[in-house]
DNA sequence: TATGTGTTATACTGAAAATATCACAGATAA
DNA sequence: TTATCTGTGATATTTTCAGTATAACACATA
């Protein structure tokens, strides 16, 4: 998988590399169990310091995307606790949906929104 | 309206204010042409400095909800532009539902969310 | 005139992001 | 064994940015 990261962007370097694994993990991208490029492999890719990957696997791992394993690296394997996601969600969708409720968006057009998310992502 | 800060957040008290204000709108606690507190009132009634509070408010111009005025502060004029706020809504909503859909949150789940979190602001 | 708006400029502090090294423990393959 | 690969830890430095502190300005208004 391609990890893009914008350097001009206002979100920090080890927030988008999570928001592209978890990305690519929704794509299919990266399946469960599949092996994550070590630290200092991606570090070297990107062109970043080997702290910055670190502490995105370590958040990642503490979200509960990815378990690390000393011998292999960074494992994907996501922890499924439905309750906590599931208010998570409503958490991050009520501060998307109050933008977009100020800017005439309809619940109708947001339904539209998450269908064709979903079927870009292919669920 | 009550604005509460969280100083033990990890969210930038300037990004929270602006998040308050927004949702502010969405819940019909600010109506179209109201006036917000001026920069040095708000900062003293909630403590911080009057230049974070202009950050916020600045940033609220710059996205289309406040129009500012030099003789009565800051007014709420929220400026709608449909295809940019659904472009927006959309990526926002890309981050959220990647996560939500690593988890294994449905997507007849996420849409229960939309409805119920409408129906809290009253749309 | 005095007071209230937003605005601008400057400087400072503190926290956090990111980098740079160095070193260690454990696993693995030569 | 030796070499090399993992993650991890400690430490120091640079850079960036949030937040504060002052001061001053232009403009409007009571």
């Amino acid at each position: 998988m391609i990890i893009e990261i914008d350097f001009n962007s206002d979100e920090a370097i080890y927030v988008q590399l999570c928001n592209q694994i978890i990305l690519g993990i929704a794509t299919s991208q990266f399946r469960e169990g599949e092996q994550l490029p070590s630290v200092r492999q991606l570090a070297e890719t990107i062109g970043i310091n080997m702290h910055t990957v670190n502490k995105a696997y370590s958040i990642l791992q503490q979200d509960g995307f990815v378990k690390i394993d000393r011998r292999r690296g960074a494992i994907i394997a996501v922890d499924i606790n439905k309750l906590k996601s599931l208010s998570e969600a409503q958490s991050e969708l009520s501060v998307v949906l109050a933008r977009a409720i100020c800017k005439g968006i309809s619940r109708d057009e947001i339904h539209g929104l998450v269908d064709k998310i979903y079927d870009t992502y292919g669920y």
